[in-house]
DNA sequence: TATGAATGAGGCTTCATTCAT
DNA sequence: AATGAATGAAGCCTCATTCAT
């Protein structure tokens, strides 16, 4: 009689049924690409399951409901950046070299991790819900602060950077231009082309924020004047 | 999410019809309010309706369908956005003194209108797909790249700015970090607290980004150190 | 502020304005093109008043509502192949030649008149409902009807019709084959194959109609034997 | 056009749920009665729905929308009557009446099913654009045409029928005066009274129609005298 | 642990039509 | 004779979710 049911089961791909953790993060994989294309209202319980080698029922079975599974895709993108963070060392690094390394390596991180950023430009349309009503996200460990606040302090203490550098505003600094130049990338090229994100462009514009970082903390700072 | 309800008739709050123009002007303020609010798929055509004078129907009739209602929402956000950056003069200031200015005037704009930058987020996440396809927004006068460009000429012949002072990277600096502390606001304060979102936390944020912007372009400048 | 209302007055293309029949015919032409490409709910008032030099509002004030125009249009279209008919002139011939010329006016006139035929099956889709209701149908003057009793009668007298020779199951038989070749195309052809709706397959048709009525009729009829 | 209401759950009649394909089923015979009397777009949803022993819902969720419905409707109808003829034998018959046969079962046959016969007319309305584009019914099996190119051969070498005799045109001939008795019934009588749709009226018809196709093929055919 | 079948509620959109001038 | 603005009613469809096994 041909085509029945809207429920997407399908032909299962692999048999490694029977592993609840490798079907959750089959689940979360796909609902992360999902919620980051088209947000939480946008994304479709339907065409996730579809996209699953499991069932819509299962969904429901792990994480109780859609926002249960954006909660969890949300936790899950949160955790693996801030562990990313964790892995930088820098305390081998004199002051100004390791500022600009952490600076650089946000600048990467943000550039590598699009799915993230969308993630949260969607959770700040919804003013931050998810993220402060999580249980875990809260608590996660900021370590890029400590190890600013590592910085600033041997810098400060070997008059290399100004008494009043501030960790919070250093990575909110690098963290605005690192995230704007993601974020913002499609509206950006829009409205005045696309120059800046080309290669060239990128390049140079990640050279003006380290510029731009470090010349508004290192003590008498002087620029490359080679880009 | 609220009550809905469906029929979008009840009683008129004013009497001011026949007057067409009002009545798209307040459906576009709604709408504008709802988009911003939830994003187009999060928005509710009958949630729009009810808050607005007319009924649900007058929206199909004037703007056709969701799609074509939040176009004209973007349409008139980025228009109005646009006159008021026309209306910044600096012609008569000097170099250093008019980039200050514009980068403040930037800063501040985007503080004013949270709505705005909303709408810009929400397109970022449809890729833009909508300021794109419109035939208006793309047609919009940047005239603060203009401004810039006058500006960055004249510091150069001044010998006060760098030779490499470059507009469209100034205005995506401005830009981004103006933005981002719209945009983020919510993700931000949860994740590393709102110190930087008091009243002087915003004060040393706006002078943060001047210094950054002039540290990065001003020959030989020197900051404030007073903040 | 852009695109508005659904009605579709625009542009007006030339201004022979206040000639109300000229109105009525350009609504009932393009009306007739609507209905019998879409049938009777799948017309759709706004897309024929767009097609129109009028506005939708015109169509209400000359046909009082969608059914009242679809009987118009039908009644025009009845009425012009009735006229037609009864241009037909066969009294100069002889029983058979005249059989013959009818036949084949029948059968060709269906072929030029695929609007006609197409609003004949929507009317039979709604068991004829508006063609009984029409004060004007019923009682058009089937004049066909006239001039094959005219040629039954000469033919029996002659010795060269079967005396069962009938001028309503003469029409029918006609009819049947000229409408169901015009008809059923599309289906026939999806079904079969479309060699019967080439040129040379249409004039292969239109022989056997031909042969079959004479073949039924004519004492001694001797077919044709080079098609 | 009758009360509609929306909801769709209401006290199911029987209880044999459980039973997708009864279900089905269930839903594909209201809905060919629905759009065999409407059309497509005269066709209603809702009132499928409730005609139906399940809700709404589950017509979209086993065919997804309203034309999946109507395609499905065509195919079931469309291979039914495939079959129906499939079952038809007259290999045991001698030429001239395996034709009197084939032609009589085919005229019978349209007569008992007016559902088929109006949804052929609705997809000619829409240029047989289900029928082309679906899956089934083009590779429907014709046996109607093997049969009577069977007989048109075992008749050519017996020298009872003549040499042009073509298996498509028979089928055609009969076809176009079997479809159109049903189809066109209601304007036919209209314009013309009813005579030919009594029962005496009818077996005339019958008669002709085979007369005619006889006298059109078979060598030497002389005609019944005692309709 | 897993699942096919089922569903209420509500979303977006379109339709023919009328009001007020 | 003519019209721009307005509209109630209903149409099709989709959504997240639960039932029963």
């Amino acid at each position: 009689m041909g085509g029945s049911g809207d429920t997407g089961s399908k032909a299962r791909k692999t048999s490694w049924k029977k592993d609840p953790e490798a079907v959750k993060e089959n689940i979360l994989t796909i609902a992360t690409e999902e919620f980051a294309a088209h947000g939480l209202s946008g994304a479709n319980i339907n065409e996730i399951a579809q996209k699953t080698s499991t069932s819509k029922r299962m969904i429901y079975y792990y994480f109780g409901d859609k926002e249960g599974l954006y909660t969890h895709v949300l936790e899950r993108v949160y955790s693996s950046l801030r562990e990313a963070e964790q892995k930088l060392d820098v305390t081998g690094l004199e002051p100004v070299a390791a500022l600009r390394c952490l600076t650089e390596a946000t600048f990467d991180s943000h550039v590598s991790n699009p799915q993230f950023i969308r993630l949260v430009m969607i959770e700040n349309i919804h003013n931050a819900e998810y993220v402060k009503k999580s249980e875990i996200i809260p608590k996660l460990n900021k370590s890029i602060i400590d190890k600013l606040t590592d910085v600033c302090e041997r810098g400060k203490a070997a008059g290399v950077l100004r008494p009043d550098a501030d960790p919070l505003e250093l990575h909110w600094m690098t963290s605005s231009a690192s995230f704007y130049n993601v974020s913002n990338r499609a509206t950006f090229s829009t409205s005045f082309g696309s120059q800046l994100y080309t290669k060239e462009g990128q390049e140079r514009i990640r050279n003006r924020v380290v510029e731009m970082v470090l010349g508004a903390i290192v003590v008498g700072y002087q620029p490359n004047t080679d880009s």
